[in-house]
DNA sequence: ACCAAACTTTCACAAATCGTTCACAGGTTT
DNA sequence: AAACCTGTGAACGATTTGTGAAAGTTTGGT
């Protein structure tokens, strides 16, 4: 690659060692970072490998398993790139994976020149997106959220958060301002779609609003919008009197 | 447009009318607004349509001509979606389409209900990647329409509006300056079609009214059209004493 | 393998909110 | 003036959210 960007750091999660070695041929000549896994790994470690994209060939999972790995990445990890890859599947089975989260869909047989092209494609997009490196810890209000320790402080002083309630509050806080849906939520932190009736979102607002508003009197920091969703904002909790 | 966000815009440069007529039925049924164009506009043109995406269909337009074309709406509308549709590409051309900026090709014949999803994955890539652009404030006077908090503000402070409160001031202030009837706002805003005698567009017109008029007094925003709807814009409540 | 502690999910019910409807008052058009 | 639209306030009820506690699951130690 001759333009000034970073390379690409791709994963190709596939088991079709002819595809792989041409494929993966080609990403070296661009300078591309990559590596390939023969079969799905956890959620966390693709996070921890910092990748642009990432090729999965549904093929290597079993049906159901390899349509819940694919939901949950791309539920997950919304900034990364999902191009799925596969062998005789239908014009509804490629709208299913589209619907569910994935960038785009290839089907095998196909040239692997195309496929570097559609990466590209799909990194170009995606990169646009996040021009600021994350890392950093995230402040609001008095709150600050540190992702390296999975810890949140108040004052210096952790807030003792369980995984979940720190996983909420990190999405919370880092969409800071914007009002996010339940659906959303409960796609984003528990990675998969929820299921009618589920309240657990509400449940885990309601532990963290408790420990924050213990630690942080005299601020709301989740505000509900109600039919829609919450809100993540440092507010003084005494409403303005506006006058009448 | 049973999701929440906001429908979404398509123009189609095609003359196919075949293929044209059922992807305009589909997105009609999905709530979208979309564009049919029999031959390619000047970018200026698209950018006015506050489009999310637009397909092409390459085969429109001469070989050279449709390639700068691509090339130069994907370099002036850097975060507007474009795919592209063409049959009988071959590799090279798709890949050459690809690399020059285009977010997805599809080759023809291809069934509708993919492009739709390929439509929507490539509007879901771009809409997640600017928080700014599109739903950027939308300000008409004094009052700011901020899609993404579900919020709108006067003078900073919130105008606490409920969830169709705040669509139907999202609809008025995105239509600044259009009449719009009451069978379009029901439409737009609850979905379906208004049942014969159904005030509830009224209502809420009144609720806003009220609102609006409580922060920001001297000022009208909502003018009725007897016999037609209502129009948006910011006007001097006290009527301009005009020369007799 | 067992137990205890901590955490997550589910459930039932209470509380709050918002959308709709209705009746009537007030305007506008012909 | 008659016919028709639109403005308005209040009340009901369906839906959404808050909340406490029980049930189920994981984790870690012995």
């Amino acid at each position: 690659m001759s333009n000034g960007r970073p390379p690409l750091r791709v994963a190709v999660i596939d088991n079709d060692s002819g595809f792989i070695k041409v494929l993966a041929n080609r990403m070296d000549s661009a300078g591309w970072q990559h590596r390939v896994l023969a079969s799905a790994v956890p959620p966390q470690e693709l996070i921890a490998m910092k990748l642009n994209a990432v090729v999965v060939d549904l093929g290597v999972m079993g049906g159901d398993e390899g349509w819940a790995y694919l939901e949950r990445i791309t539920g997950l990890l919304p900034d990364l790139g999902v191009l799925v890859c596969a062998s005789g599947a239908t014009v509804s089975q490629r709208v299913r994976g589209l619907r569910v989260g994935a960038d785009d869909w290839i089907s095998k047989p196909c040239h692997p020149e195309e496929v570097i092209a559609r990466i590209e494609a799909v990194a170009r997009r995606r990169r646009r997106l996040q021009p600021s490196t994350e890392s950093g810890p995230l402040v609001i209000g008095e709150i600050e959220v540190r992702a390296d320790q999975f810890q949140a402080f108040v004052a210096g002083q952790s807030l003792d958060l369980t995984r979940r309630e720190f996983e909420l509050l990190q999405l919370l806080a880092d969409s800071e301002g914007d009002v996010l849906e339940r659906e959303t939520i409960y796609q984003r932190v528990w990675g998969y779609t929820m299921a009618h009736g589920d309240r657990s979102v509400d449940v885990f607002i309601r532990k963290l609003r408790h420990k924050l508003e213990k630690r942080s009197p005299g601020f709301s920091y989740i505000h509900t919008h109600f039919g829609v969703g919450y809100r993540f904002a440092a507010e003084s909790s005494i409403p303005a009197a506006t006058a009448a």
